[in-house]
DNA sequence: ATCCCGAGGG
DNA sequence: CCCTCTGGAT
């Protein structure tokens, strides 16, 4: 009787044709951003925590712009520990979110500091108790710095997931699952930047370039994206 | 669900 | 003017 067939604890369903898609999506990002890659600076794994940190609801631009002044004033989680968030507002104000990025920064270096030697732990659990670190973040830092297999879910890939019909959900982390299995583990990490670089290039949340898209021949909203001239609105 | 928040683009 | 930007904490 039951037609439901998964409860609560199953997989959630994937959208109709996400696993046909899905190979179709891989070998056009492949052939249009075969150099994709992260492009927050930084020089070591401290620096992509602090810099990812920072990126929250920001352009990798605002937060490239802050951040060389910001570690040569606090070049390490040992330098940042000892400082009050109202050190660290001014060098990063204009990011945007600054108070709460700066107490978070204070709070995180010292934790660093205290828990893991003022190193960046190669720890999923231990990276998302991190004060303004989450799920994100730590797949941000993990597969960049110590080359854990990941699939971060920001602004762009949740868009373009839902667009190209790989994702149905809403909630980030709902995302990823079903990313992580559309897509063999070992392109996840190029993934993630590819879908970044290709929302921000062509992509647009407000008024993507539908005819300039390498996806256009099977992305299951083209056309939706053309039908509101006027406003520029476009269905997620 | 709401708040945090400056900068850049259309 | 409006929307968006590699989210996270409450």
């Amino acid at each position: 009787m039951k037609l439901k067939a998964a409860g609560k604890a199953g997989a959630a369903r994937l959208p109709v044709g996400a696993r046909t898609r899905a190979p179709l999506v891989q070998a056009a990002l492949t052939g249009a951003y075969p150099d994709a890659r992260c492009e927050l600076e930084f020089r070591d794994p401290f620096e992509l925590l602090v810099a990812t940190v920072l990126s929250a609801q920001a352009t990798d631009v605002s937060v490239n712009k802050a951040t060389p002044a910001l570690f040569g004033r606090f070049p390490d989680a040992h330098a940042m520990s000892v400082a009050e968030a109202e050190d660290i507002e001014p060098l990063i104000r204009s990011i945007g979110l600054y108070r709460a990025k700066a107490r978070n920064l204070a709070a995180l270096a010292r934790q660093l500091v205290e828990r893991h030697g003022g190193e960046v732990p190669n720890d999923f659990a231990a990276v998302v108790a991190l004060p303004g670190a989450g799920r994100k973040t730590a797949n941000v830092v993990l597969s960049n710095a110590y080359g854990y297999p990941a699939i971060a879910v920001d602004t762009h890939v949740g868009r373009l997931a839902r667009r190209l019909g790989l994702s149905a959900q809403s909630n980030p982390d709902k995302v990823e699952a079903d990313l992580e299995r559309l897509f063999p583990r070992e392109r996840w990490v190029f993934l993630h930047h590819a879908l970044i670089l290709h929302g921000r290039r062509v992509c647009f949340a407000r008024r993507p370039n539908c005819p300039g898209c390498v996806m256009r021949d099977f992305c299951p909203k083209i056309g939706v994206t053309e039908m509101q001239p006027e406003t520029g609105q476009v269905p997620a």
